[in-house]
Formats: structure tokens, sequence, C-alpha cells
DNA sequence: ATACTATATGAGTAAAAATACATATGAATT
DNA sequence: AATTCATATGTATTTTTACTCATATAGTAT
């Protein structure tokens, strides 16, 4: 991976915003449709081109597909980390989306329950 | 300056190997379009979209506009330096270029001999 | 097997960004 | 003041990227 193409994949809004949260936990596709609001497709997008990329990675569990952040990118990169870990927090809309992640951790909701809220 | 404009100044191609010559010292629009082979009217949109945002300077001496990187932007968002420092430096064509531009100084041509070269 | 459901993908559209070409501007020189 | 020359800008074009909608696929459960 280029730095370019490191940097193409930060450069979006979407994806910054999904990184953000994966950048916490690993998280199911369901779960960032629901944090986000962004359309199923369009995410499976954006989740596709930085899983091809290298930056994510996936696995399946019953129906539902989880992605995580690939740990050697960042330990390769570390001006990413630098990126997550301070440029992030000063972007209000980014943080209240952490928090929202956080209440939804609280919560204790399951993916089968979600997809019910979405669906 | 939001994080996502500054990825966005750098995720383009042409824009990172100006930044990367610029990284090393200050530069003229005909040093830049000589030693990166950009076209004139491309590289100044270029160089007028990296002003607008603040993260260039510029002035004008004699007939000639000289760019240089806001030192500023570098120290309110330290990752930039890292990827000029480590990331930039992986890349072979931009080693390249900064090679050119290391013969450029020491051939000690000024910048009236450049344009007499390049038109 | 069938139906159900979460995710992926194909095709089309829209929006944004990069480039090229022609021309304008503005400083310097004559 | 007229000319020259470096840079900037307007307009058009091309390329790239993001998104939507409809449909396919692949696991689960009945």
């Amino acid at each position: 991976m280029t730095v370019i193409e490191i940097l193409k994949i930060l450069s979006d809004n979407n994806r910054l915003r999904i990184l953000n949260l994966l950048y916490v936990q690993e998280l199911c596709v369901c779960e960032m449709e629901y944090l986000l609001g962004i359309s199923q497709s369009n995410l499976s997008k954006h989740l596709r081109l930085m899983s091809e990329a290298g930056f994510l990675e996936n696995r399946r569990e019953n129906k539902f597909a989880y992605y995580k952040i690939n740990q050697q990118v960042l330990s390769e990169h570390p001006f990413i980390t630098a990126i997550f870990e301070t440029e992030l927090k000063r972007e209000d809309f980014l943080v209240e989306e952490l928090n929202k992640l956080g209440n939804y951790k609280t919560s204790e909701l399951t993916c089968h329950q979600i997809t019910a809220l979405i669906g």
C-alpha cells in the first residue's frame, strides 16, 4: 500500500467516519449502518474498497459480517495512528459519533436487534 | 483547516509531488514546472487551491511567484511532517524528484534561465 | 427444499475533481 | 506607452469518485 493509496482512503468523509469507529473496535455492517446512517450498499462499497486495499480485515459470523482495521497497516504507517489519536479528536461530529458508539456498547443491543431497528 | 481538508490536499499525486519539493525549500512556479513537468496552468491551480486552504504562502519577486509551505500548518498538524519525513521517503519516484531538486540547486540556474529552457 | 435476511454487487447517475486550452492580468523592460 | 513575459484565470472537457436503486448471493432457520 502506497502513501497515496492510504491518503485517498482517508480523504473521504464517510470512510473517516467508519474508521473512526473501527479504531475503537471491530464492528458489524449493521452496527455501522445504525451508528452512521450510511446506506447499506454505500457502506458495503466503502468497506470493500478498504478491504481490498488491505486496510481492513473482515470475517463472517453467522449472517453477520464484521470488519476491523488491519493492525499491521497502523504499525507500518504510524501517521495514521497520529491522525486517529489527535486529529479526529478535534472534530466535534466525530467525537459525537464515538459517544454514540459508547452508548451503543452499554446498551448491549445485539446485531439481531439492531437490524430490526433499521429495517 | 479541518483534517479532511488537509487529507484531500494530500491525496492528489501532483500535489504530493509539489509539496515533496516545497518541504525542502521555497520554490518559484517556473522551477516547479521544470522539475515536475506539470503544465503551467495545472500547476497554478494546484498552488492556488493549497494557498486558499492556508497550506501554502506565496510572494512575488519581480515577475516570479514563489510558494512555500505555511510552517504553522506543520506545527499544528504533526502527522503531516511524519508523512513528509518517513512516508514520502519510501516512494522511489518522489525520492528521485528530490534528487533532481538537489541537482538543480547545485546547477545554480536562475529562474530566468529556467523559463528559457521551458519556453 | 423453501423462505428469510444480512451483505455484496451490477448498472446507472450524479457530483466532484483534475486537466487542457485559450486568454487575461500585471509586473518589468524597452 | 508599448511590448514582453511569468503567472493566473475562465471555460470546456475528461476522469475519477461517490452514491442510489435494484438484484444477486450466501448463510440460517423453518
